[in-house]
RNA sequence: UGGGGCGUAGCCAAGUGGUAAGGCAGCGGAUUUUGAUUCCGCCAUCCCCUGGUUCGAAUCCAGGCGCCCCAGCCA
């Protein structure tokens, strides 16, 4: 297999072509590598454990693996790390290769699992007995722990150390054919017990576990700690660039113990990178695994959870991401990245994509008293005001439409532009609007704006010249579409939610649900993954929960809003 | 006196002996039929601290301080 085939770029979606990525240490390693012909190209492997769904953190170690990989001309490889049957599931394997390619990523051909090598680990585990550098251990969990040692004091040799090379032969090939219950052995690397790195204190190679896997079914009962499994599969690819997290880092002595000690066909080398934490996020599998099984989220592709799937269906578009893991970089200082950068990613991709449409959340019906009752008529609007190879669509003008209650105020403030009592705006591509009475219910409210029209100032200007500080957008009451609208709002209350107890901080408004929307008749046809943008509001795509008769759209993220600075909330 | 990392602006992050990139956030201002977008401008005399070397240090040396990771038969 050559170097190179099967890699395939970022560039899904047909977004905004993306410029050169920027450089970080280990481009700079790969780079200075492939300079001195330390290696004939670049492999590198994104090695998920299929025991979650991917959130994105992960796409930040997909796009500097994959990304190095096409930057260099090389490859990289989906390698499942499934070495514990216990905890992994197809579902998860094929939720993983869904996402991955979303995000924009191709391995070609180059699917591997580590299972795939079972074999091959087998055997060389016999031959590290062999010379004498792995023995069976028959102490109990509890009984390792203690003799381990802890982080001041060394370990101790455990009373098996010293098997011979027979006796462990024997044990370890009868561990294999499933002779001993769970936990009863393990087959240990003999390292040194005294080492100030623990992950040297003699490391478990095998356990013994009576569970079916996914992939190799109940042909073992024994399996391979990611330690002992991790290195030498990278070897068996021909991975040059092993990039993982910091903290494996001091694993790396381990990583090298293993390659150096046996007959593997390459070379490879590990390198760490500091993870991604995200304000009011928490980037944990565990946690997110526990927020699903207790009902916290809708699933793992709830809206409001950082995976890829919840991304995915809140609407942000793969580009996004990537353009996020871009801007953030690359560096081994532990980091907590701002919200803030995602959100500004997300419309940075979306105003140049989402077409622009009119939404109003929450309803306040205006009736235009000098407009004919009974009549109507159609105004043109721009489908996208940067691009018009958008294309306009028509939009229907009445007697009687919807604007957002918040666009009026029967006693604004100095800094308000918008509708009020006396006060003209403009309605957009259709005409200038006086509001001449704010009409209320019995405890109240207001619940109907009585309002005049100019018919001079169709499309939006007035002949006069006059001028209006406040354009506003509405639906019309006879043709616009219900539908439910969700908000969604950080998941967790603290910028930094504490992992250890994170169900205490769950934000009670992650969701809010508006149910009476109206939104102009050309969403009629929107489908989930198309962005588009409810001008004044935010970008919106529809949910999968959409049904023709009940559209479900979901806020992405919305618009930057000044004016709500300037109020002060 | 265990081992391994890391400390540059509110948050990320370049910089590797020649006098502090860039982005996000923030703050001004221009344009605007989205209070959006776009566009301008401002935002570290200082790089965890203290000494030292040097004509010159965020970068080199010494000593401190702080934070993160490791004691799963998890990855």
């Amino acid at each position: 297999m050559s170097i190179g085939e099967g890699s395939t770029g970022a560039t899904a979606g047909g977004e905004a072509p993306e410029e050169a990525p920027g450089r970080d240490f280990i481009r700079d390693i790969v780079a200075a590598d492939l300079q001195a012909k330390r290696h004939a190209g670049v492999v590198t492997r994104f090695p998920p454990e299929p025991n979650g769904y991917l959130h994105i953190g992960h796409a930040k170690s997909i796009a500097l693996n994959f990304g190095i990989a096409e930057e260099f001309g090389g490859r990289c490889h989906l390698r499942f790390d499934d070495t514990n049957p216990t905890r992994e599931e197809q579902e998860y394997i094929d939720a993983i290769e869904r996402d991955v390619r979303w995000l924009g990523f191709d391995w070609g051909r180059h699917l591997y699992y580590a299972s795939d090598y079972f074999e091959r680990l087998y055997e060389w585990a016999e031959l590290l007995i062999k010379a004498g550098k792995a023995y069976v251990d028959d102490q109990s969990p509890d009984e390792m722990r203690i003799a381990r040692g802890t982080l001041t004091e060394p370990g101790r040799n455990s009373p098996f150390r010293d098997r011979s090379v027979d006796e462990n032969l024997e044990l370890f090939r009868r561990m294999k054919a499933g002779e001993f219950p769970n936990g009863a052995r393990v087959l240990r690397a003999k390292i040194d017990m005294a080492s100030g790195n623990i992950n040297l204190r003699d490391p478990v190679l095998y356990r013994i576990l009576h569970a079916p896997h996914p992939r190799t079914g109940t042909a073992w009962s024994i399996y391979p700690s990611y330690d002992y499994a991790h290195g030498q599969s990278d070897a068996i690819e021909g991975i040059t660039h092993s990039v993982c997290t910091l903290e494996f880092e001091d694993h790396r002595p381990l990583y090298d113990w293993f390659l150096e000690n046996l007959p593997v066909p390459s070379r490879p080398r590990q390198y760490e990178f500091a993870r991604l934490n995200l304000t009011y996020a928490v980037l944990s599998k565990r946690v997110l695994t526990q927020l699903v099984r207790d009902g916290h989220v809708n699933g793992w592709d709830d809206p409001r959870m950082p995976t890829l799937a919840g991304l995915r269906r809140r609407g942000v578009p793969p580009a996004a991401l990537r353009d996020f893991v871009k801007r953030i970089g690359v560096a081994k200082a532990n980091s907590v990245v701002d919200a803030n950068v995602l959100d500004f990613s997300i419309r940075e991709v979306l105003n140049k994509s989402a077409l622009r449409r009119m939404a109003v959340l929450r309803p306040l019906k205006v009736v235009i008293e000098n407009y004919p009752e009974g009549q109507s008529e159609e105004l043109e609007a721009v489908n996208h005001p940067d691009d018009p190879g958008a294309g306009t669509r028509k939009i229907r003008f009445g007697r009687e439409l919807f604007i957002e209650h918040e666009d009026f105020m029967e006693n604004p403030p100095k800094k308000f532009f918008r509708l009020s009592p006396g006060n003209e705006v403009r309605l957009r591509y259709a005409y200038f609007i006086t509001c001449r009475e704010a009409v209320k219910n019995a405890t109240g409210e207001v619940v109907e704006l009585r309002c005049t029209y100019d018919p001079a100032t169709k499309g939006g200007n007035a002949p006069d010249g006059r001028k209006v500080k406040a354009t506003m957008h509405w639906v019309s009451a006879a043709d616009s579409l219900p539908a439910e609208i969700r908000i969604y709002n950080p998941l967790f209350m603290s910028a930094a939610p504490d992992a250890g107890n994170f169900a205490a901080d769950l934000n009670p408004q992650s969701l809010e649900v508006l149910a009476n929307a109206r939104v102009e008749p050309a969403l009629a046809t929107a489908k989930p993954e198309e962005p588009v943008q409810f001008e004044r509001q935010g970008y919106f795509s529809l949910d999968p929960d959409s049904r023709p008769d009940r559209l479900v759209f979901n806020r992405t993220v919305g618009l930057r809003d000044t004016f709500a600075k300037v109020v002060g909330k």
